[in-house]
DNA sequence: TCTGGGGTCCTAGGACCC
DNA sequence: TCTGGGGTCCTAGGACCC
């Protein structure tokens, strides 16, 4: 059995890239992508981080320096992403098999069974094979744990000599803490805004205090997962390694309005929405629900902060989008209260059931003719959004109303899923 | 005026059982 | 006055991730 090795690929501001992808005169200059309603930042180039632009700052708190500094905006393009995303995934799969996906950006490599002599110049062949094919300039770490793997890229970021590439695994010991050293606390993976300061107050300040923190304290100090983040730092694997893709456990759809409203109208046209994109979803996991819920909420940021929420139950699991959406208005409803003013929705789809194993009630009366009707007109359905685009056959309630939807007034053009929307090349 | 969206896992406490 | 020990299941809340 070789020795654990693992490689994380990580895209460097990666939804910025994506947009310097088809608009190479924003290089070099600070450009940040903002989430739904321009509300927060998501992604900042390395100007816009200079700039001292934080992650998630509330856009409208840094308008005056964007127009002062001329940093150039964009609503999130979650479309043209998730495609750069996937040409990405290909190239790496392409490296080899063991790949698993641990999010938009990142994918983490099993180079244990790999042939690589020299891990620097790996390294350093992936890097410009994805600048070449994709275009997106990505980080690599190589470690024997997905811990050390996550830091090590994260410090070949911030170490300009290090190009882009760090190995761990291959360094003298005194070499490869003195990169733990220089890695903040709440930088380690696994320690969030509640950890870090009860670490600190501990006097663990950096990667490497924690790697040389007791087991039986860190257990003390963090459950389970402070022992796993120790005995990782330390290079033994933990974590576990899942190349193969992991059917989702839950379905979650939700949106902060556009604009606040008290109208059940337009609620219902959200709701309904949600609930039919969670509905795909839920099919392409190949699951169905025996639950769904629902809350709708006024802003968080104002007094008198309100949310409503309700459940419901189906005797038989389905993946119905119009069952789903209409015992969900009906659960809104008993709920809803007209004098409030509704600034966010979501429905949820917890415990997710293989569509293999159903379980049909004895005390139902559902023919199975009708379930096996359901699921003809859900293909029938996907098939024709898939073709011809989203949402061109959609439920009549989610047209009651637009009003809600979140404003994007900065998104670029779907440059690589819509024809319309293809780049022009003209030649001189 | 204006503050995202979508997940996973762990823990503690209560209900219930023998 | 005394009032077990252990197990399971469920839920809510907390913490983390990108």
């Amino acid at each position: 059995m070789p020795q654990p090795l693992f490689a994380l690929v990580d895209c460097n501001n990666f939804f910025v890239s994506c947009e310097r992808l088809f608009r190479p005169d924003l290089e070099n200059r600070p450009v940040v992508v903002l989430s739904s309603n321009d509300g927060c930042v998501v992604a900042r180039s390395n100007e816009a981080k200079a700039l001292g632009i934080p992650m998630g700052a509330p856009g409208f708190k840094y308008r005056d320096l964007f127009r002062r500094e001329g940093v150039v905006q964009f609503s999130a393009n979650f479309e043209l992403y998730g495609d750069i995303s996937s040409r990405i995934i290909s190239l790496l799969t392409a490296i080899t098999p063991r790949t698993e996906v641990y999010s938009v950006d990142e994918s983490f490599l099993d180079l244990s069974a790999l042939d690589i002599t020299d891990y620097q110049a790996w390294g350093r062949r992936v890097r410009s094979d994805i600048r070449q094919k994709a275009g997106i300039p990505v980080s690599v770490g190589i470690a024997p744990s997905k811990t050390l793997a996550k830091l090590a890229a994260a410090r070949s970021k911030k170490e300009a000599e290090l190009e882009g590439v760090l190995e761990i695994a291959g360094l003298a010991a005194g070499q490869s803490d003195l990169y733990l050293s220089r890695t903040a606390i709440e930088d380690v993976w696994g320690v969030g805004r509640r950890l870090a300061p009860r670490l600190r107050a501990n006097n663990i300040a950096t990667a490497l205090d924690l790697k040389h923190l007791p087991l039986p304290r860190a257990g003390q100090l963090m459950g389970v997962h402070g022992r796993q983040m120790v005995l990782e730092l330390n290079g033994t694997a933990c974590l576990p390694f899942t190349p193969e893709h992991q059917a989702h456990k839950s379905i979650m759809r939700g949106r902060t309005f556009g604009e606040e409203t008290g109208s059940f109208a337009v609620l219902e046209a959200a709701i309904t929405s949600l609930t039919a994109a969670a509905a795909v979803r839920l099919r392409q996991n190949n699951s169905l629900v025996t639950t769904a819920g629902l809350f709708v909420a006024t802003s968080r940021h104002k007094p008198g902060y309100r949310r409503l929420e309700a459940t419901v139950h189906f005797a038989v699991a389905t993946a119905d989008s119009g069952q789903l959406a209409a015992a969900l208005v009906q659960a809104l409803k008993t709920v809803y209260q007209p004098n409030l003013k509704y600034y966010r929705a979501a429905i949820l789809l917890p415990e997710l059931i293989p569509n293999t194993a159903v379980q049909t009630s004895l005390l139902d009366d559902t023919d199975p003719k009708q379930f096996t009707a359901s699921q003809r007109r859900m293909e029938a359905i996907d098939n024709l959004n898939d073709r011809y685009g989203k949402q061109t056959v959609r439920y009549a309630a989610e047209d009651l109303s637009r009003s809600w939807q979140p404003k994007k007034h900065l998104i670029s053009p779907r440059y690589t899923s819509d024809w319309q929307s293809l780049p022009e090349v003209s030649l001189d």
